[in-house]
DNA sequence: ATTCAAGCGGACACGGTGTCCACATATTCC
DNA sequence: GGAATATGTGGACACCGTGTCCGCTTGAAT
């Protein structure tokens, strides 16, 4: 399990990346098959369906058996968490620490428009895999989803919104992978004017002073 | 495909009930097995995970082959469908032409109070079916879909939104099934505080003078 | 060099999907 | 009323993806 040391409150940034085993030093060839299994199944995902990419399709790319891949990913789902893993961890970062508005120390409704921009980017950039790793259900069980809705509830909090827990999900529903590929992909609608729209909303919803 | 006659404005307003056959009368037995399938479905679709509902368990639970459901229905999506069918027409007619604020007459913001209230009711309601029908990509294409689509377009542009088109998504995704599901099952919130929350948001966005 | 645990992958059983075809049964026409 | 016909029916089949098991291989520690 990798338990990466010092989360500052002991709040968990992400899954710690999957697959990787947890005590000593991993052997050579597992190494190198693991590193196979990554770069094919990044290939695989950005150039098919990424809901439509099966075990197999990872295995056989990689060149491994498909037990193999099994000893490591429990499924596809997983291998997506663990390539998208350093891209969450940085932003988070960026959110805690880094300098405003994305960072503290700007207004609530220009923290929200910047979390929106980086997530827009976030989503734009590495869609595929964002399709991959969220399908459905499982969005919602990410360590990744947690951090969003936790740095929400301070935002609104931080507002004077009134009930912050039930506010947080419509804030972040816009977010889903699938809502983006639709918008972007289906609807033809630029990244820039997803963002902007969700940056009007942000300040509409927590601009002013409220109270 | 039974086109239905008579839509205003040639607006599509749900796709027509689904597996009924078009031209002639339907024969005795097959109308018989078809009440035999929805009554199962709806049966089955509330008591397990609507997304783990095969079209075998429909099949024996309706008492007939697989080979007959699969002549009438191609998934067990457009079975959830024709189950949601009446519900979401009524919906559809009382924001057509039914009194405000669901209706023509009020104003925007109020507008988009009520249509989320009325969603949220017909969320809390028929989860299952609604889990079962619009599953992922799917939501995406339903012509309730685009219906929903094209009244928040015409509440935008009415309350001089910048961008109706783009800030659209936004508003409708909190609706996702699923993420209405992971609010009230998951998280253990009741629908009328998501309900609350939503109105907040609408009269926030909508609400007051915008230039 | 030997030992031994860790890694590996072929093979298997299972379950769901979607299709095909021979048979049965309502409806229609004479 | 009875044959002709179109329509509906369901068992059977082939395919694909999943997840697991077990005997073999190989890297690392002694």
């Amino acid at each position: 399990m990798e338990n990466g040391a010092g989360h500052p409150e002991g709040l968990l940034l992400d899954e710690p990346s999957v697959g990787a085993p947890a005590g000593r030093r991993p052997r050579a060839d597992a190494a190198r098959n693991r590193a196979q299994i990554l770069a094919a199944a990044r290939r695989l995902f950005a150039e098919k369906d990424p809901r439509a990419v099966t075990m197999g399709d990872i295995a056989s790319a990689a060149g491994v058996g498909r037990a193999t891949l099994y000893r490591r990913f429990p499924d596809t789902a997983s291998v997506a968490v663990a390539l998208l893993d350093e891209h969450e961890r940085e932003l988070q970062g960026a959110m805690m620490t880094g300098p405003p508005p994305l960072g503290p120390g700007a207004p609530p409704d220009e923290r929200l428009a910047a979390f929106y921009a980086a997530m827009v980017d976030l989503l734009d950039r590495h869609l595929p895999l964002l399709l991959g790793a969220e399908t459905g259900e499982r969005r919602y069980t990410t360590g990744a989803y947690a951090f969003w809705r936790a740095h929400l509830r301070v935002l609104l909090r931080a507002a004077g919104a009134p009930d912050p827990e039930a506010l947080v999900e419509p804030l972040l529903a816009p977010l889903a992978p699938e809502a983006f590929a639709h918008q972007r992909d289906r609807a033809g609608l630029p990244p820039e004017r997803i963002a902007a729209a969700l940056a009007w909303s942000a300040r509409r919803l927590l601009g002013g002073q409220v109270r």
